[in-house]
DNA sequence: GTGAAAGCGCTAACAG
DNA sequence: CTGTTAGCGCTTTCAC
């Protein structure tokens, strides 16, 4: 029993033909080469005896194709973007891609390494979930004809296909302000990240939106600006301050997730109840939202679907099926649960 | 301006030079092979005007190395596991390693098909938390020296590093249930998965164990085994049919994050009170168990940890550093709430 | 109908 | 000291 590297020379030595003959059959190609039976089967059982495997690496360099796809969010161990490569793991996997996938952090330099190194690697297509801050290296992309799709974050001036909320950002912010205001809270916070993402504005333009069309007005300092570093501290210091005699709100409405948990912990640790001390609503869903006591109102868009159509625009993309660049909007979907309604009813719609 | 590939080829053509060179130079190899001055710099100059980038692919396929690492996990979208990949992709971007990942649901067959997927693709290494139903697979890759590390799940007899909670699993299932009958629980609900793995078994053991240290008695029909198709439901069922009089338990203890998360939705749902109608502990911490409504207790192993310690496994069999292959055993740590301490307090200690 | 040869882009072993 | 050539393993175009 020897050890040999099972390459295509070495079968092909073994049965006296051309390597091109093996290649032919082992992948069933219909070209203008035809191979009798006879040699056939004796290639597919010699193969197959040695358990030959082709090398990717060999394949792709001659085809151009990888059969990988890149991944970029800014954290893939978020709940939000887990769910979201397991969905494009299972899309990708059912057109034999698969995924390899980095973390910006929010980080743009790290951003635009990942993706030269993407692109190094040859991966076929790239899904991003960006820091909004490589609009060239973007534009750049694009101009090449490098298949890339973005999630949740489109730029502004952007051609690029992308799959995200889009105006539902601020038509989903709208819907859940409104709901607090109809049950009753009047003073609500705007808890939100730095430095802005468009997702961001658009939520917040649907927080004052809801606030207009309730004749209330919007007061700039009710509105928490949260920077990354030390999350949960900066917003413990502020709620604080804001619970104080003279600035009082009755609820908080967070943008997204990553807030949302550590606002979650801060009221807990400064032992405020929800919702009777202060309502909650927050953008983005999560596992423990439908049984946390209270449980937890949450604008939802699903990162399973998000992800799957990503992949689906991307495979778009880089087979040129359609030259159409598409823009999709996933729903924002209100899920009403009981930290936005409180217990004694004074008043409710 | 015309579109062109850049290849090494190309910039040897305009310099007149070989391809050689250029790589010596641009790598910065120091080899048996000495380039003047005014000639590297010259090549350094148009690789820089020509923004070349080396094809990974073709560097790979010659070196033999990919700089990939394949991580297969049950599901990635499992917050557990999402942790240890950001963790994977932390400290192996470190040694500029990048990962492809994929998540085998517990099944054997797509598990085996994964990692002949993973040698096809050449990737240096990988980290596996299995099946337990591969153990032939597992042993050939052994056997070639094809560098892997286990995680959380081992094999009985295999050599193959591997990181985990090992003899941690009984020991930290013991103090949790220890610690719910110091705390006054008698009759304790044990939920466990089908099919078996060996944590799980340790755990059972870590559970028997408390009873008998306790003085209190195995009873098999307080032992639920779940199968991994419609969870809830099947919780649900068999928590129904213990609540009922005849069979009553006072607590629960789950063995994994994904039974404990469909337990606590289950006891939402019955409207059951915890800790007052019944005590809960469980394996697997989770980011929302420090402000849960009451805080749950669980004990503890960091994702991070395990996934910084495998990729230095990793490393270690990748590079011969040494040939020992080393068991990394990560501690379990039991961190208290109050899921599992009655706030009427009859007895405690 | 069948098979050899070229070449993807790179690096390491050789030669001048 | 400074370089060129061979070849990694595969596919596909071309000549027989």
């Amino acid at each position: 029993m020897e050890k040999k590297k099972i390459s295509l020379k070495y079968i092909a030595d073994r049965l006296n033909v051309s390597t091109a003959v093996i290649s032919v059959v082992l992948n069933n190609r219909v070209g203008n080469i035809r191979v009798s039976e006879e040699v056939k089967k004796k290639i597919i059982a010699l193969a197959d005896d040695l358990n030959y495997r082709p090398n990717s690496l060999a394949r792709s360099l001659k085809t151009g194709k990888t059969y990988t796809i890149g991944l970029m969010v800014s954290d893939i161990s978020n709940h939000y973007y887990s769910k979201l490569a397991r969905s494009v793991e299972d899309a990708a996997g059912k057109y034999n891609y698969n995924v390899i996938f980095c973390s910006s952090d929010e980080n743009a330099e790290k951003e635009a390494s990942l993706i030269r190194l993407f692109r190094n690697r040859k991966v076929d297509g790239i899904i991003l979930s960006g820091t909004q801050q490589n609009e060239n290296l973007i534009q750049l992309l694009e101009n090449e004809g490098y298949p890339l799709v973005l999630i949740d974050r489109d730029y502004a001036r952007s051609r690029t296909p992308f799959v995200g909320l889009g105006n539902q950002n601020k038509y989903g912010a709208y819907k859940a302000v409104r709901h607090l205001i109809k049950n009753n809270f009047k003073k609500i916070a705007l808890i939100t990240a730095l430095p802005y993402l468009r997702p961001m504005s658009f939520r917040e333009e649907g927080y004052k939106k809801a606030l207009g069309d309730c004749n209330l007005s919007f007061s700039p300092n009710l509105k928490l600006e949260i920077s990354y570093s030390d999350v949960y501290n900066s917003i413990k210091y502020k709620i604080e301050n804001l619970l104080n005699p003279g600035a009082e709100i009755d609820a908080i409405f967070v943008l997204n997730n990553k807030l949302a948990l550590n606002c979650l912990q801060v009221l807990h640790d400064l032992g405020k109840a929800i919702p009777d001390d202060l309502g909650f609503a927050c953008f983005d869903d999560h596992e423990m939202f439908s049984f946390n006591k209270p449980e937890i109102t949450a604008i939802n868009h699903s990162p399973a679907e998000v992800g799957k159509k990503a992949v689906e625009l991307l495979l778009n993309e880089m087979e040129q099926i359609s030259k159409t660049k598409i823009k999709e909007i996933v729903p924002a979907e209100l899920i009403i649960r009981k930290s936005s309604i409180k217990t004694k009813k004074e008043f409710q719609i």
